[in-house]
RNA sequence: CGGGGUGUAGCGCAGUCCGGUUAGCGCGCGUCGUUCGGGACGACGAGGUCGGGAGUUCGAAUCUCCCCACCCCGACCA
């Protein structure tokens, strides 16, 4: 294995491939598209998670458990819904095996299933079956639950976080009396996604509503969170659905009313997924690796120890004792590396890793009672007192994470341009980056664009100004000022 | 599913065209010693049904046929 990685600048995702395996995030499963997350990559969705389940527990959501198996008549009940996910569906269709005669084992015909089953590739269905039996009065609702499970979807083309075909997520079902409310559920999922993109994985987005055409199959309205990575490319990082009342309908979901009429429930679904960690690896990641916002991050301070002999190590390994103390009583995630690889390796193996904080002790810093601390985001190197240090470092966690934001906000604000010849568009486009411009709002000019430069909406931002705009294809009053870019 | 490619040690590869002793190399791994403030070095060592099957041959990683797996490029997707 070369030690540089491959240029983030000419082979990004080549330079992705190689980040996701030496700094231990993840590695390929045996069957094809799937992926196996190691122990590091699993503590920092973990880390994600835990904020996320924080945020809508406090906003009065429950957490619960929906079967991995649905029946496969189910997923037909909502026609867009089938034709959005018909063709990725794994399919279960017997229920053992048995001894083939050279050792090998095949499918036993006889345990043919008579209805089929398929694997979730998302769990409205199933839950909706489920709420029709629990939903009866207007006192039922709102339904606020969430779970944390698997799903499968069998893609083609995958990459380890970015698209695989099971992968782990959130998903939200809430079912409510009226439209307005479902319609604020899903507008205050979006703020939390907003604000667990920007405020904890340090990644800027744009917030908007999808085009009909970019919708979730069996959603009226599907919002989303946009962001930028390092190659100019967009990523769609999460989404919140008004289901409206097509899952009511489908599952003949009804409901009491104060006044004792019957009606349909509103419905509102949202999700994140593994998916965000491909978002941080790709926003944040520069030529030496992983850099991880500390508000995420497995390991927040790594201490690389420094000796010549026996002496030396324990001198140093005492002195870090009360440092180590004080980190932990101040909430702080720090690992010591004790393996017997030189100190340049242990700094370029945790800088690939993405630590924020590196601390340097050695015999020389013993001798001073100072500490050497190096960030990696600047890879600035300062030399402290110990109770410098320990001050210090919250302070620099702090600015870290503040900094990988602001760094990667400017990065996106360089790259997003407005633009208003289609020329002009294309240039952009071929160059990389995302291009805000007027729409017409209709499907074929959003269909034409995307054949002829591979671009697409990625949104209708909150903040659209189409006053006056035109439609950067047709020429015609646009309907929207919309976000455009390639998209991954 | 179409087009292209690759299967040899944990990983990356050479050897295959032109069959011939004991199948190599780099990294990694193990033991010991010297090192250690930006990817250390030496010595010794472990590790292979050469993707599988059948065939040709005195002899097959190498030639022939069949099968399998995986990767890359085109139509879908969080």
């Amino acid at each position: 294995m070369s030690k540089k990685l491959p240029d983030r600048t000419n082979d990004f995702s080549g330079w992705y491939t190689q980040v996701v395996s030496r700094a231990g995030l993840a590695d390929h499963g045996p069957v094809k598209g799937t992926m196996v997350i190691k122990p590091y990559g699993f503590q920092l969705w973990d880390n994600i998670k835990e904020s996320f389940d924080a945020m809508i527990k406090a906003t009065g959501h429950v957490n619960a458990y929906f079967p991995l198996f649905i029946p496969k008549s189910f997923l037909a009940r909502e026609a867009e819904h089938v034709e959005g996910f018909a063709k990725e569906c794994a399919v279960v269709t017997h229920t053992r095996l048995k001894a083939d005669d050279d050792h090998g084992v095949v499918v036993d015909p006889e345990s043919k299933l008579e209805e089929e089953i398929i694997v979730r590739p998302t769990s409205e269905t199933v839950i909706w079956s489920m709420y029709k039996k629990w939903i009866q009065s207007y006192r039922d609702l709102p339904l606020l639950i969430n779970q944390w499970a698997n799903v499968v979807r069998w893609e083609m083309r995958t990459r380890l976080f970015l698209r695989t075909s099971e992968f782990l997520w959130q998903e939200g079902h809430t079912a409510h009396a009226t439209a307005e409310e479902a319609q604020t559920e899903t507008l205050d999922i979006l703020e939390l996604y907003r604000q667990l993109a920007e405020d904890y994985l340090a990644v800027p987005v744009f917030t908007g509503v999808k085009t009909d055409s970019e919708k979730f199959a069996g959603a009226n309205k599907t919002y989303c969170i946009e962001a930028m990575m390092g190659d100019k490319r967009a990523l769609q990082a999460g989404t919140s659905h008004n289901l409206g009342q097509n899952f009511a309908k489908a599952f003949d979901v009804t409901f009491q009313t104060k006044d004792n009429k019957e009606e349909l429930v509103w419905a509102t679904s949202w999700g994140v997924s593994t998916r965000l960690v491909g978002a941080v690896i790709l926003t944040h990641g520069d030529q030496k690796g992983l850099r991880l916002p500390p508000r995420i991050a497995p390991i927040q301070v790594v201490i690389i120890p420094i000796f010549r002999n026996e002496e030396q190590e324990k001198a140093v390994k005492d002195y870090l004792l009360p440092l180590m103390e004080a980190m932990e009583n101040s909430g702080i995630r720090a690992h010591q590396d004790w393996t017997d690889n030189s100190p340049g390796f242990k700094f370029n193996e945790w800088e690939m890793k993405g630590v924020p904080l590196r601390i340097e002790v050695g015999p020389r810093d013993v001798e001073k009672g100072n500490v050497v601390v190096a960030r990696r985001d600047s890879g600035e190197k300062s030399f402290l007192s110990k109770e410098e240090a320990v001050e210090q470092i919250p302070k620099l966690l702090d600015d870290i994470q503040t900094g990988l934001f602001e760094q990667a906000r400017q990065f996106r604000d360089e790259n997003t341009h407005i633009v208003s010849t289609y020329d002009k568009f294309k240039k952009v486009i071929q160059k990389g980056g995302f291009v805000r411009c007027g729409w017409d709002g209709s499907e074929k000019t959003e269909a034409t664009i995307k054949d002829q430069t591979k671009a697409t909406i990625r949104c209708i931002p909150f903040d659209e100004h189409p006053d006056g705009l035109m439609c950067i294809f047709s020429g015609d009053p646009a309907k929207h000022e919309v976000i455009f870019a390639k998209a991954y």
